[in-house]
DNA sequence: GAGCCCAATCGCACACTGTACGAGAGGAAG
DNA sequence: CTTCCTCTCGTACAGTGTGCGATTGGGCTC
């Protein structure tokens, strides 16, 4: 209220210190379109500070880590995946799958990073809370809310993670998925020799005269849709007596689940 | 026949042409050794090489690069997973699921290969064909096959997959993994601000008296348990009218499935 | 205004990476 | 003997993430 020259945060552009400067959004964003253009291992500090005309080591002001670099970028991709409002339980575990698969597809890069960085930022745990809130609704209970969220995320995730570096292949190939698709059947004969049920089943896929990549979002639907029965055939029906049905009912025959004839640990 | 002196394969020890020298097979089997003692990161050719008393370069002459050597190491992983003869659908698709959820938890390093590097090893392959032929024999037809392989091999890795970054982060902070788990709550709760319901969920699986390994085998045996409930109800059962239900029924309304309400692509 | 502080940037250096290349070793074949 | 072919290895190059100290320059208090 002094006599002071007029000022005010939109008088002063330069929100930080400097005139502009870096920021660790620019940063990010900067990132994820070097990636999205040139894929993960094209990503090198230095040539991410040459791309915001700084030094390679000016970043490590932001950030800590090129590792938490990458987080950042990675948790960038899950807000892509929505999910419409006031929807059912089946709706919204089903647009969390194929919005997560769309964006995993849409950003191949982050296969790479998938599993081995922890995904906990904040657009990851947002897309996990609105599923387990519909599973909530629907009537699951205790761990079992965690069991079928998770299920639905680890089925979406196998599923695209490798369907995406399928789709960096062909595309580094050239041509129509078709065409890179039918070019790699003696590639696939040689390598199936001796397991000719596999090989008829690729037979199957390239000759059914359906386009690949439409082939795959009907596999990805099949499995989806045959989870989603499965955890909903196990869903105590809301209305029903509360906590019936409820937490960590082993399904099989296993109490201490462990691998039938399978390796140690 | 002829007066030559006594040779024989088995005289003639080693069997290439130097005394003994690098081979392939003892490469791969010294670099799942270092893989397996300390981890992906930790994996280079100098270091593989001092371990094998030989250069660094000297491995290029059997292996082409070192994505090829981390290739051959990850089939190697396959081959752990092993499924019962003559057992009905059901059990060998879960003696797959729980033997390839084993070999990654037992190998975490291949967390950071699967879905980066392709995996059309003989041991990847032969896996595949046991799983087709299970089906196969089910009554599954079609492409019907290869969705009901592809869903739970990619449930199974995207379950195993972050449940080994998990345990790797558990033992790296020391101590019983229940204990390693109750110091992460506060973190936890931190990140989860604004997520009550994310926050109650974590809160639920730690106060649930269970070992957190048990619970995690709980939880995947849970989500296995629903995906094959699902496959087997589109099964056609063998013994009817064959091609009934056959291929390429999308399950739900949508016939060209993309996201409802999703990012583009 | 002068002086100071401190957030921010940068250059340099270090240890280390994958691997191309060419020289060399040494057994087998003529 | 010579010739060849398989295999090994030293050197070198371009590139990586990042620690450290020097430098800069705008905003603050006198």
């Amino acid at each position: 209220m002094s006599a002071k020259p007029f000022t005010s945060v939109w008088t002063r552009e330069p929100k930080g210190r400097r005139e502009q400067g870096l920021s660790r959004d620019q940063i990010v964003r900067a990132a994820l379109e070097l990636l999205d253009e040139e894929g993960l291992n094209a990503l090198s500090m230095r040539k991410l500070g040459a791309r915001l005309g700084a030094g390679a080591t000016s970043l490590y002001w932001h950030v800590a880590n090129k590792d938490e670099l990458l987080e950042l970028a990675l948790d960038d991709v899950y807000r892509e995946v929505l999910t419409p409002a006031g929807a059912s339980w089946r709706e919204t575990a089903g647009a969390v799958a194929w919005g997560l698969r769309g964006a995993v597809l849409a950003h191949p890069w982050c296969v790479g990073l998938i599993g081995v960085l922890p995904s906990i930022g904040p657009n990851a745990l947002a897309m996990s809370d609105r599923l387990v809130k519909a599973c909530k609704e629907a009537g699951f209970q205790g761990m079992d809310i965690d069991f079928a969220v998770g299920a639905v995320i680890a089925y979406t995730l196998g599923a695209a993670v490798p369907e995406a570096t399928w789709r960096g292949m062909l595309s580094r190939s050239g041509g129509s998925a078709r065409e890179a698709q039918n070019e790699m059947i003696p590639m696939i004969e040689g390598l199936a020799a001796g397991h000719p049920d596999l090989l008829e089943r690729y037979k199957d896929y390239t000759s059914g005269g359906l386009d690949p990549l439409t082939a795959r979002q009907i596999a990805f639907d099949y499995g989806l849709v045959a989870l989603l029965d499965g955890l909903d055939a196990r869903r105590p029906r809301p209305g029903a007596t509360p906590d019936e049905g409820g937490t960590a009912r082993v399904g099989g025959e296993r109490v201490t689940p462990d691998a039938p004839g399978t390796a140690p640990q």
